[in-house]
RNA sequence: GCGGUUGUAGCUCAGUUGGUUAGAGUGCCGGCCUGUCACGCCGGAGGUCGCGGGUUCGAGCCCCGUCAACCGCGCCA
């Protein structure tokens, strides 16, 4: 027989019974009744009950085993009785009367249980996350994460893409975020990078003419987290390609993300790619105040400065007069009491607004009734334009903000979110995608006036050359991002291939040809040997499998992640080099005294 | 760097207007129990109330400072 065994726990049946068997995993509960003691076993596979009385020769050696040892048994495959049967586990139908036992690892008291589904404090899960990972969940989710990578290979490489690996050591890649820097033993006082992307690399493997390249790829940027963005690194399936438009790129790419989506989606709704609408940047800023919207959620928002304009509301009549100001409303189906209003109205105060004023609408005397303090002060006749506009009626409501739009957007979009939330608009049981299109090239520092690019300079400007001539803050890149349930689950470009165009983005940024030649010499001169048009996009892995696995946190998709200070509390990352190390590399540390 | 929330037993949490010896559940340890599957019953151990200072006759509770974790802003696809 094997040394540690003949199944797993996952897999005796009622055609076993009889059979000697061996198993090995981890003791999951005990349920001692002092004649007879029953332990679940438990491996990544399954669950199998075992059991011991003081028939079996090691009954004194199984009275001492403790939650989450390690032991192997040998022992023979009963039926249960028909009352016995526990229909929650596949191999309820049996369980194996211990005849030996070996210990292979004992434990001590556990800093956490993995038993049920107790929640604990990030920082405990996290430095013991090896007894983490044992929980259900966990195994549940990892699985997951890498049924979705093996899925989206087949996928691509069924497209007729190949994967290509890229290096982790390199030169800095500039995508716009910090770098994470590598010092040179060899070289001392030169650093290498941890790319931020596969980005240089992938466009310069289609100058090479692979024609479609994807790739499982680690990306490292050293900026603060979030709840949906890991510090540190994430994986992204890369993808570029050549001879293509953006469309091509969507049309590739659509059907690998919703495949996987309605593979893994738990039967969830998934938006037929033909049917996910492309909306340009602008529409999506003033219909959602994101360029992520969540179209699970109907509410779209509206312009409607005109109605406030020399009204009687003097706050918003009076903002009106001041240059890129505006009045826009969140109309809210179903929101009209005054309570959901005062509510509404305190979360956007919360969020460091002024407020939102509101209108609701309720049953009056005659009919319709508007209420609320906005109402009032702009008179009947502007509430009723208003209310038409809108499209609402009785027992809706409409709220209102107003100002430079970049100083409330991001604010409206949040009041969106919670007002759908709130008023049970969004449809929990869907994925519902949108590329968000035209992303503006360049953008203005509000503070220096000094041009940049909104994102990276790869993308190639829509209208070329003449486009660059003219207005600048007007130009439009082949540059989008796929928007699902609010997150941005992918993002790409086509790219500017060519040297003019390049050089004249870069000098409307402020930067010359050296800089050009010394930030992307390789490409810069790569371009110059028949570069063919190309473009594609980066998924977020991490992002889809949070997502699939209905989980708020991005690590609780990551095996071992970082904690929001960027720390490893397993591995006691980052730590303090030795004199040794130091030394060959020719660093000295600076003191840190704040 | 900034803002918010949280911090009481290994873990989850309660703790009244500032008032005697800080509680419960769970886990752990011991005892009993031959059909449980979140087994049950009895008993026990386990606490610098994050840390430091202050107010007070008296602080888990009030004040000041500080640390940590998380969420958000800035930042970043």
């Amino acid at each position: 027989m094997h040394a540690f065994r003949s199944h797993t726990c996952a897999d005796l049946t009622k055609s076993n019974v009889g059979d000697t068997v061996r198993l090995s995993g981890w003791v999951h509960r005990i349920r001692d009744h002092g004649g007879v003691l029953f332990i679940d076993l438990r491996d990544t596979y399954g669950m199998t009950q075992v059991l011991c009385d003081p028939d079996s020769p090691v009954f004194a050696e199984v009275e001492g085993v403790r939650s989450e040892w390690c032991i192997r048994i040998d022992g023979e495959v009963k039926a249960r009785d028909d009352s016995l049967i526990n229909p929650k586990i596949p191999t309820g139908e049996i369980e194996v009367f211990i005849r030996d036992m070996e210990v292979l690892g004992s434990s001590e008291e556990l800093p956490l249980i993995v038993f049920g589904d107790q929640e604990y404090p990030e920082e405990t899960r996290l430095k013991y996350r090896y007894l983490d990972l044992r929980r259900e969940v966990m195994q549940n989710n990892m699985a997951l994460r890498s049924d979705v990578v093996a899925s989206m290979r087949r996928r691509m490489w069924d497209k007729g893409f190949r994967e290509y690996q890229t290096p982790i050591i390199t030169a800095s890649s500039p995508e716009g975020a910090r770098d994470f820097l590598v010092p040179s033993r060899l070289h001392p006082g030169k650093f290498y990078a941890l790319p931020q992307a596969p980005q240089l690399f992938k466009q310069l493997i289609m100058v090479s003419g692979f024609d479609k390249y994807f790739q499982i790829a680690p990306c490292f940027r050293d900026e603060d987290p979030r709840a949906d963005r890991s510090p540190t690194d994430f994986y992204q399936l890369d993808m570029e390609m050549s001879f293509v438009e953006q469309q091509d790129v969507f049309d590739t790419i659509s059907p690998v993300i919703a495949g996987v989506f309605e593979e893994f989606g738990g039967g969830r709704k998934v938006d037929a790619p033909q049917d996910w609408p492309q909306i340009p940047y602008k529409e999506a800023a003033l219909k959602y105040g994101t360029d992520k919207p969540d179209l699970r959620n109907p509410i779209e928002m509206q312009d409607v400065s005109e109605h406030f304009r020399g009204s009687g509301f003097a706050i918003f009549a009076k903002l009106l007069e001041q240059d890129g100001t505006e009045i826009r409303a969140i109309p809210a189906p179903t929101g009209g009491s005054r309570k959901f209003c005062d509510r509404m109205n305190k979360f956007a105060q919360q969020e460091g607004l002024p407020g939102m004023g509101y209108i609701f609408w309720r049953e009056g005397e005659n009919g319709s009734e508007a209420a609320g303090p906005l109402a009032k002060n702009i008179g009947p006749e502007r509430t009723e334009a208003i209310r038409q506009q809108l499209g609402l009626g009785v027992g809706d409501a409409a709220f209102f903000l107003g100002g430079k739009p970049q100083a409330f957007e991001r604010v409206a979009g949040k009041a969106r979110d919670v007002i759908g939330e709130e008023l049970n608009l969004t449809d929990k049981d869907r994925f519902a995608f949108a590329w968000i299109v035209d992303f503006p090239i360049f953008e203005k520092d509000d503070e220096t006036g000094k041009i940049d690019f909104e994102h990276n300079p790869f993308s190639m400007p829509q209208g070329g050359m003449e486009a660059l001539n003219a207005d600048p803050l007007a130009v439009k890149g082949f540059q989008y991002d796929l928007s699902c349930n609010g997150y941005e689950l992918v993002s790409g470009a086509i790219r500017n291939h060519k040297p003019d165009l390049m050089l004249k983005a870069f000098e409307i940024a402020g930067y010359g040809e050296d800089e050009v030649k010394n930030r992307f010499g390789a490409l810069f001169q790569a371009f110059h040997y028949g570069a063919p048009p190309h473009g594609g996009c980066a998924a977020g892995i991490d992002r889809i499998v949070m997502l699939l696995a209905d989980e708020q946190n991005i690590r609780e998709v990551i095996m071992f992640p970082m904690n929001q200070q960027a720390s490893d509390l397993m591995m006691n990352a980052p730590s303090d080099p030795t004199s040794d190390q130091l030394m060959e590399l020719g660093l000295r540390v600076i003191p840190q005294d704040d």
